[in-house]
DNA sequence: TCTGGGGTCCTAGGACCC
DNA sequence: TCTGGGGTCCTAGGACCC
């Protein structure tokens, strides 16, 4: 039996999100951004129609597409959306992998006849969706995750695209390599492969694999498998999304500093809201790295391993801070970003279970950071974070407003 | 008020042990 | 004297994803 795999793409998600909740918004311009410097997060198609992207500052979207209204976004209104929608999705198998906040792979495979088969599930979700949420969707169907996922971009928004194993050949294979990112061959990935003359999938496909393996290793036969259309992994079940791997969080500052308080509380800072994430999770770690990006976006993660698994924010705290002192001092440069992550984890011992809930929320969460999260609020800060005196030096330097704090 | 923030996976090389 | 090979763990760094 021909497999039936479908990749559903939400359309300039949490923009249209915005647009959903606040009528005022409907048929503008909107851009979703985080706070102090930052970036588009996710463009309308209105503002998209001015050329307004992700990734572009405030100031260049602004330029584009001067009246553009910018929405500062709630991470935890497009999660809890993003949970009603698999909601729809489970009634037609529950074999839906979370693949981001927006995206879905569902194998419909064993379970479509039952509705009529994949395009009229394809169909009834996409209505589903609409007449619930106001939302549009792209879907794509394939005979793999690839294919699906490829066709879904091919026709934005609200498309629905069709790839069967028989039409590989006409409708795959021509394709420019350039559209198979998000498949694993990105920017880099494509240029070499321009290199080497390969322009569409059906060229990769056809490459010679010696040189593919030369170049590439391991990847290289993933590479050959993608360009011709066969490359096949399975759809994990709603229930079995991979557990967390890692816990981080980083954070620009409002401006490049030298100033090591300034360093030191924001990495406590960090450290604490990582731990609490942890705590959520029920997991511990050995492994913590310090991620630090200098004024010349010069950026390094320096990372220790040690004997203990730990979780909570002062072990984390004097770990990345041993790290900052040795690796870091003194400072050539001022900083720009500073993060902390922990890895090598595994469940907190005494705690039987990662709580499936939490698992899918965390990868559902895992593209931004909870920007409204409100920070600590059931954590015990260590003293050194509440007393005022930290308050007076964020302040003073202007790299805190106190808004973030008292929240 | 140039360039966010959250992740994953792979490789290469060094340390260390047997 | 000079010296192998396998395995594990750890780290840095790069590429990729949304």
């Amino acid at each position: 039996m021909e497999k039936s795999i479908a990749l559903i793409d939400m359309n300039s998600y949490f923009a249209s999100v915005e647009q959903a909740c606040n009528p005022g918004l409907r048929g503008k311009p909107v851009a979703v951004c985080g706070e102090g410097r930052t970036i588009v997060v996710t463009a309308s198609y209105e503002a998209r129609a001015y050329g307004v992207k992700t990734g572009m500052t405030k100031p260049e979207a602004r330029s584009l597409c001067p009246a553009i209204i910018f929405v500062k976004g709630n991470l935890d209104k497009y999660i809890d959306t993003s949970f009603r929608i698999h909601k729809i999705m489970l009634d037609y198998t529950d074999k839906v992998e979370i693949f981001s906040i927006d995206e879905c792979f569902l194998d419909l495979t064993h379970t479509a006849h039952l509705y009529g088969g994949d395009v009229a599930v394809a169909k009834e979700i996409k209505k589903r969706i609409k007449e619930s949420f106001g939302l549009l969707c792209s879907i794509g169907i394939g005979p793999n995750k690839v294919i699906a996922k490829v066709g879904a971009k091919l026709n934005k928004p609200d498309g629905l695209t069709v790839i069967r194993k028989s039409e590989i050949a006409e409708k795959y294979l021509p394709l420019p390599v350039g559209k198979l990112q998000g498949v694993g061959v990105g920017r880099r990935i494509e240029e070499k492969f321009k290199m080497l003359g390969i322009k569409t999938a059906g060229d990769l496909g056809n490459a010679p694999p010696e040189i593919l393996d030369r170049l590439f290793g391991v990847m290289g036969k993933m590479y050959a498998q993608i360009g011709q259309g066969t490359y096949d992994t399975p759809v994990k079940s709603y229930r079995e999304q991979d557990a967390v791997k890692s816990v981080g969080h980083s954070h620009t500052l409002a401006r490049d500093t030298k100033n090591l308080q300034v360093i030191r509380s924001y990495l406590q800072m960090l450290c604490e809201k990582v731990a609490a994430r942890m705590r959520k999770y029920k997991i511990k770690g050995r492994t913590v790295a310090l991620i630090i990006r200098y004024s010349d976006f010069d950026f390094f993660a320096k990372r220790h391993t040690i004997r203990q698994h730990i979780s909570s924010g002062v072990e984390i705290f004097r770990a990345a801070w041993e790290i900052f002192e040795k690796e870091c001092l003194p400072l050539d440069l001022p900083v720009r970003l500073v993060g902390v992550s922990v890895a090598n984890v595994e469940a907190d011992a005494g705690e039987q279970y990662v709580f499936e809930e939490m698992r899918k929320k965390e990868k559902v969460q895992s593209v931004m950071d909870e920007i409204n999260n409100k920070y600590g609020a059931s954590t015990i800060k260590p003293v050194s974070l509440i007393i005022s005196e930290k308050f007076g030096i964020l302040e003073r330097c202007g790299l805190i407003s106190t808004r973030v704090w008292v929240d």
